[in-house]
DNA sequence: GGGCTTCTGTAAAGCAAATCACATTCACGA
DNA sequence: TCGTGAATGTGATTTGCTTTACAGAAGCCC
């Protein structure tokens, strides 16, 4: 319970609360660890309830009556999840999981909207944070209408450079280990399909991957792949950012990243 | 100028103000009207703007650079669009365009940004505006993730005929017409497919389609075909509701439907 | 009305990607 | 260390959809 207080206090989306409205939120919250594979919550979930992962890695995805799932995102520690319940009386029409062993603070949805109320500064933070979460789906869907499979995992794979990598001797050494399956729920293709485009992207020369680890070898040519800029690689700790893959579209400049980071990031 | 006031003062989404909030979001409001086709705003424009339709039909699209494009959704009269532009330093991403002539009220962003800081329920309202918009355009995502062409046209039929039909003899009137090439753009297939698709239904006697007038005629088969709920159709008028296309998912319960009224709808 | 454009209908050919059906390699715990 | 399940690799086949290439029909403006 100390350390949910904790989080909640650390999240930059509550940091312009007053030290009365904070307490008022971490009265109602509650905290909760998850072993790995967990349902936080379910589609036809009832719950309105806002999370805030404190540990771990939650995957969000979606699940077709006959198996088929696709991969909405990820989120990573310090951000918010499960925010478009605050406002919508339906139920979730999504799942998240744990993808590793995790421990997230719930806040009742009440409790936060009530502090809104009286918050303009909260409000527009999570209008922010929505807003920019929905220009990332856009971004998203735009691809699927209009990108090969190729180029979908291309811009996918820069994502992940951009996000996870880390500068290495040569080339980008990304932080993150996902299987080909995973990939492909994240663009939307086969299994198949993501470990022959790997295979090809290997004999061109542009990446190698070895069980999991995945190092691009000539970012640029990469991007020039799917006409992007190159994005930018952190020298050793992955970047401040706000995570749940496909950010995607144009280069960030200075402002607007910090911009980002004090509204959305978290 | 005075029509501007009045549309200002009218949305439903600026209904919470006061007097002198409202005056000053008046005071900067703009009004403009334009050519059927013309372009309200256009990607790369740095244009920081909230838009709020009086009359006509806003047409908003995404277009690659070698000329495909999309149609991610409609605005209807006393609705506002743009509104991703009040927190996103970056570009608009897609393209408004005058579907039929149509005058529009310009509100500087910074005067909406204004006004919101001082009152949580309009931060609140377009919160929940951005956040339904996001949950439509993530509904779309899944179809075209788990759909075949045929259901997500459909599923857009059955949409179309939610929001803009009329109760008729025989089935369903849909009150507004869209070229094969548009249904396309908007399920992202080609329009040949549609045409074919089209062709099918009407020989399966679901639909009836001649030049624009769609009539259909067993809403709920068609309903079975995606596995959803046959939509519930309006008696004479269009029912007042979020436009924008692709609400789908669940049916509306009488209490949803309200909330969402009060807070998005506009 | 006549000519123009825009929309609709059809059908063959081509293709990207899914599906199916395996073989292989790895990771990891018993 | 060995075995077992999960992850990867690879081809043959199928398929849903696009592409291409037309032709007819409907609106529309001079």
């Amino acid at each position: 319970m100390a350390k949910a207080i904790w989080h909640v206090g650390h999240c930059s989306l509550f940091q312009q609360l007053t030290a009365a409205q904070l307490a008022h939120l971490e009265l109602k919250a509650r905290s909760r660890t998850f072993p790995k594979g967990a349902a936080i919550y379910l589609p036809s979930d009832q719950a309105d309830c806002v999370f805030l992962l404190a540990e771990g890695r939650i995957r969000i995805c979606s699940i077709t009556p006959d198996g088929k799932q696709a991969i909405m995102g990820f989120v990573e520690p310090g951000e918010v999840f499960g925010e478009l319940a605050l406002f919508q009386a339906s139920n979730h029409e999504e799942r998240a999981e744990a993808a590793t062993i995790s421990t997230v603070v719930q806040l009742p949805g009440e409790a936060v909207r009530q502090v809104m109320e009286n918050c303009p500064q909260l409000a527009i933070g999570v209008t922010k944070l929505i807003g920019f979460r929905r220009a990332r789906i856009e971004r998203r869907l735009r691809s699927l209408l209009f990108r090969s499979n190729r180029d979908r995992l291309v811009q996918l794979l820069l994502e992940l450079a951009e996000q996870y990598g880390k500068k290495h001797s040569f080339g980008v050494l990304v932080g993150i280990s996902l299987t080909h399956q995973e990939l492909a729920s994240i663009i939307g293709a086969t299994r198949e399909s993501v470990t022959m485009i790997l295979g090809d992207l290997k004999k061109e020369g542009l990446i190698n991957v070895s069980r999991q680890k995945l190092h691009i070898l000539d970012i640029g040519r990469l991007a020039g792949i799917v006409q992007m800029p190159a994005p930018s690689v952190g020298e050793v700790s992955r970047s401040e950012s706000t995570s749940l893959l496909f950010r995607t579209g144009h280069p960030i400049q200075p402002k607007q990243e910090e911009n980002l980071h004090d509204s959305v990031g978290l």
